[in-house]
DNA sequence: AAGAAGATTCGCT
DNA sequence: GCGAATCTTCTTA
């Protein structure tokens, strides 16, 4: 279990976003109702998690980028040996394959109780910064990343994750 | 049917 | 910091 503290918004309309061209096999979970996991193989090595965003048939998502590893780090540790635990979710891909998420989980109700969810604590947060998006090529200028303020397991860089950016 | 591109990671310099 | 690895999916012919 882990807190989540970096993501990234794919609008409808963005360019950058898997719906852009419309529902093909791979994104169709995208255009699930909003709290629905959408996973793909990205390069041929990384799973990528994504939660759906909008209404059903609106195709939209959030990318979860990296999380803060709270309970069970030796089950992720065994999934990523060699990795500090600073680094056991701090990606994209690497947050995938801490908690062996694979294709089994597309499509599936985040929001539900099972063996994959997302939930809330209550907790709040002091601050979120925004910057670019990392590693995309097509509507590279958005600024739809979104991640915890000074926290310690952000991916990205020291100039993006600065507070004055 | 073939080819290019891609929301990354890892290892080396 | 830079480049290769790796393979699925979508686009174009």
């Amino acid at each position: 279990m882990g807190r989540i503290v970096e993501t990234e918004a794919y609008l409808e309309n963005d360019p950058a976003c898997h719906a852009f061209r419309g529902m093909t096999p791979r994104n169709r979970s995208l255009f699930l109702e909003a709290g629905h996991a959408y996973v793909y193989l990205c390069y041929g090595t990384s799973y990528l998690l994504n939660v759906s965003s909008e209404e059903p048939g609106t195709g939209a998502g959030v990318l979860l980028r990296a999380l803060e590893p709270l309970v069970g780090m030796e089950h992720m540790r065994q999934a990523r040996l060699g990795l500090r635990l600073r680094d056991l979710a701090r990606g994209p891909g690497r947050l995938t394959s801490a908690f062996q998420v694979d294709l089994r989980y597309d499509g599936i109700d985040l929001f539900l109780p099972g063996p994959l969810w997302i939930g809330s604590d209550g907790a709040t947060v002091d601050s979120i910064g925004a910057s670019t998006r990392i590693g995309i090529t097509k509507g590279a200028d958005s600024r739809l990343r979104y991640f915890i303020t000074g926290n310690d397991y952000l991916s990205g860089s020291r100039r993006l994750n600065a507070k004055s950016d």
